[in-house]
DNA sequence: ACATTAAGTGATT
DNA sequence: AATCACTTAATGT
């Protein structure tokens, strides 16, 4: 059952290091929409993405989120990272983009691999760094208003995780992902479409050209 | 046929 | 870019 995890993690990490994560490591498999994390809930274990994808949002304090980045396969959680420096509760929510498969590596072990062995070490540094330059991006273009670059960023992320250039999902959940408003995203998708970048149909956009 | 939900549009701030 | 008000189109029952 975890056959394909150490295939893919084989170049990253020592043999020893595969057993030792292959025997406290839980095999999870979740479904598309399905909530992995919520804010203020406490992490008790740190993900090891397989296949599938996970949407990391941010919510402010009337509810409305604000998608952070996507993780994929052979990345993790940055913030299970801050958890072991002393934060214990989430900041963050996670939920799946599509049907995924991860390991869950519970957090004691973290600290103790970090000075075991040199490869996990540098998977955790080369995931915190990943995941922050994630974040400046996002940071930048919030920062420097351009919604209409934003939704591009946004639908060219999605089709990549989907590993599907046909994103099934509605101008309303999208405005609900970059916290906006429905009607923008409606104009916007609209300009990208008459430059024949995008094709629109109900709960349908084919990415043709971003 | 009717109700519901998604998307398009003009006008205003 | 956000909001309002309204229209049109697609879909489910």
């Amino acid at each position: 059952m975890k056959e394909q995890f150490l295939k893919q993690y084989n170049y990253l990490f020592e043999d020893e290091l595969l057993q030792e994560i292959n025997k406290v490591g839980i095999l999870k498999t979740v479904s598309e929409g399905d909530m992995l994390m919520d804010i203020g809930q406490e992490l008790m274990a740190m993900p090891l993405l397989i296949n599938g994808a996970i949407k990391i949002l941010r919510e402010d304090e009337n509810g409305n989120e604000l998608i952070l980045y996507f993780i994929e396969q052979g990345d993790t959680c940055a913030m299970t990272i801050n958890c072991c420096m002393g934060q214990v509760k989430s900041k963050i929510r996670a939920v799946a983009e599509v049907d995924t498969q991860l390991i869950m590596v519970p957090i004691k072990k973290m600290g103790e691999w970090m000075s075991k062995y040199q490869t996990w070490q540098h998977f955790i540094l080369q995931s915190y760094h990943d995941r922050m330059m994630e974040m400046f991006e996002t940071i930048d273009s919030i920062a420097f208003l351009k919604m209409d670059e934003r939704l591009i960023k946004f639908l060219r992320d999605k089709a990549k995780v989907n590993h599907n250039d046909i994103i099934n999902t509605t101008h309303l959940d999208i405005a609900n992902d970059l916290h906006t408003s429905r009607v923008v995203i409606s104009r916007l998708l609209k300009k990208l479409e008459n430059s024949n970048k995008i094709e629109l149909q109900r709960n349908y956009i084919k990415v043709l050209d971003l």
